[in-house]
DNA sequence: GGCCGACATTTGAAATGTCAAAGGTTTACG
DNA sequence: CGTAAACCTTTGACATTTCAAATGTCGGCC
């Protein structure tokens, strides 16, 4: 094989003595850490195979193509929670392929906004369909109810993270 | 600033018509994606910081730790969830910098084993101990309760994904 | 012995990721 | 006006990531 996979033993298996009420951020953290590595292969796979595009490529195009008049390539960083640096050879390679947009407005020339083309706009369409039916599809399994509480209680672990963060970051 | 931050407005703000009953997975899965994120930059961060240490030497070291006779290559990348070529360069960085050891069995010599070395064991045992302090900081306003539940609901999330990846990855 | 299929790791190209430093632009203030 | 501070993006050095192809080794089988 090629890749890393299924994996009844994985990176859960570095907690061995959570059991005694101990230690159960680490082992949620861990099961989440997997559990999101897991479905980013995976649709990173189908991505690459329906599609020929990457998982961080798809990410940002989600972003334009909400936002029709286009971002700032700093507002693209912290919503795609990307660095500046790394945006700028990301947005690079989709103007290459004629997805997206570069302009400089004109009140500002510090700025770079991009948009998508409608090329773009199409192609992110097809995409975001399927992505969504890939979701249902690998939690099929899972009760709605608990879909719907996983929600709100990962909001509340996202919540006290966020005010927790070393970086001072309040608000 | 330099990199990504806090974030009020960030990934999940490719969901828009959620609300209505369907997308519900799409809406969970950005959710525990941009959570991740969150909690692995700011690990990422601290054990810059503090141990001049990357994420994925760190996890890879964690498996060492947990098997102190080593761990063939392929086990590493299973554990870890990192390619098998991923995994070269990194233990061959954590050699050079004396932290991890390669030795060849004398029975296959296809095999390469690593291992910690002593002061690999040394070291780790400090970012361990500091690594788990983070996630217990870092979740701290989270309800216990929510806590386990969380654990167990996302094992569900994790197995259902885990029969529906396109690989054919069953047993 | 010699070959073929299975196994294990490495290599190479391209993309993504971080961080820090450098480059332009704009704004504000003396 | 002129300069310093603030802002936005790019660049550069490295580490990590994936995939696919190559390399090396072992096993069994004729």
């Amino acid at each position: 094989m090629t890749e890393p996979e299924s994996a009844a033993v994985d990176l859960e298996i570095i907690v061995q003595g959570a059991q005694e009420g101990k230690k159960q951020e680490l082992r949620l953290w861990l099961r989440m850490l997997s559990t999101t590595k897991l479905v980013s292969q995976e649709i990173r796979r189908r991505l690459r195979n329906e599609f020929g595009a990457t998982l961080p490529q798809f990410d940002l195009m989600a972003q334009l193509y909400r936002e029709r008049d286009g971002l700032r390539l700093g507002e693209l960083s912290k919503r795609t929670m990307v660095t500046n640096g790394n945006v700028t050879g990301l947005v690079e390679r989709l103007e290459t392929d004629g997805l997206v947009l570069r302009v400089t407005p004109d009140g500002d020339r510090r700025v770079t906004v991009a948009k998508l083309t409608a090329k773009g706009e199409t192609i992110f369409g097809a995409m975001a369909v399927a992505h969504e039916g890939w979701l249902r599809d690998m939690m099929a399994d899972v009760d709605p109810a608990i879909v719907s509480e996983l929600w709100q209680d990962i909001g509340a672990v996202k919540s006290s993270v966020s005010n927790h963060l070393s970086g001072g970051d309040f608000d």
